[in-house]
DNA sequence: TCCATATCCGACGAATTCACTCGGATATCA
DNA sequence: TGATATCCGAGTGAATTCGTCGGATATGGA
């Protein structure tokens, strides 16, 4: 067996619960990751690019999926990204700025409980029934009830407030700190 | 070649577009079917019982698929059955009493933008990294948004207002009557 | 000039869910 | 007794989800 180096050093990711999903109305995988890596980069915007290896590591996620996630943010211009070493992403926008709606729209498509209720007017498709359809309203009011929530929170309202000092970044591994169950 | 009687009419089910869900926070058609059928109800509701195969033919549903989706209702206590001939599913109770959010739930699951965010306090999971998952507070926005817009809708709202005669039911074949796009 | 570090890009694959269908057992009314 | 219903469990093909993998390209530093 020849010395296989460990070019990137795949850290052992902790088990996931193989499947996600379960009830109405659940964001997928994409969204979640999506989010976190958007919160992430909102905590350290101003300080460069942020690469997703590190990002992976960080927020203990699957670097080669983030990969996936992150094109959609960059084509609907919400991340700039610089290539090659030292790069990575980073907003394009400050936090304030940045409306959950914009970011759950670019990693999941359009909010759309029902074909005949979507977010985006090119996706919306008229049931054929229309003309007797009355469920309608409702699938539209949920979609309202949820754009409403999402465009009304930015990135900003979901990085914590650093409440002390900024130099208490260099060591953060204060464990053992939690309130009891 | 026998002669092969037709016991079951399977009349010829309308083309659907294979798939359904595109988009965020979508419902399956286990929500859309099962709606449509309980504004069925309600529509009809006082006339004694009605018959999966006769709303399937009159809502043009996979009759089959109904009766997997009847079996949420049911034991959620939102329909009650009798068996038998002249037998068929009615509303335990008013349409005015019943909200969108108990007949989507029973249908769909417990209403979890994300498995930190659910509904039902049993499949409720606290993330492992809840200290410092400050996303949370958006899942939880988003469900109590889904949620308040859900429960403050009846299926009296859905059923159509009967304005005028009630024989107007009889024929109602009144195409190439829409407004201008 | 190399080389390590990045983003980019496309294909591939297993697990799981979705959207049904089918066959039969049981209950009820005419 | 037979037609009409609900009940019940199993099964199935297609589609999606949740990733992985391999390589091409770009960039900064030794």
């Amino acid at each position: 067996m020849g010395i296989t180096t460990l070019t990137t050093a795949t850290l052992p990711q902790t088990p996931r619960p193989i499947y996600h999903g379960s009830g109405a109305v659940s964001f997928s995988t994409k969204g979640e990751y999506g989010v976190r890596l958007m919160v992430h980069l909102a905590r350290h915007h101003g300080s460069g690019p942020a690469s997703l290896a590190g990002i992976a590591a960080e927020e203990d996620l699957p670097r080669a999926y983030l990969e996936q996630l992150v094109v959609n943010l960059r084509e609907s211009g919400l991340v700039v990204s610089t290539r090659g070493a030292h790069g990575g992403y980073e907003l394009s926008r400050p936090p304030e700025a940045m409306t959950m709606g914009e970011v759950l729209r670019a990693l999941e498509g359009p909010i759309a409980p029902m074909v005949c209720a979507s977010d985006d007017p090119e996706h919306a498709i008229t049931c054929d029934r229309s003309a007797r359809c009355t469920v309608n309203v409702l699938w539209v009011r949920v979609r309202d009830a949820v754009t409403g929530a999402l465009d009304s929170m930015t990135l900003a309202d979901l990085v914590p407030p650093r409440a002390v000092t900024p130099d208490d970044v260099a060591r953060d591994d204060h464990d053992g700190a939690m309130p009891p169950p």
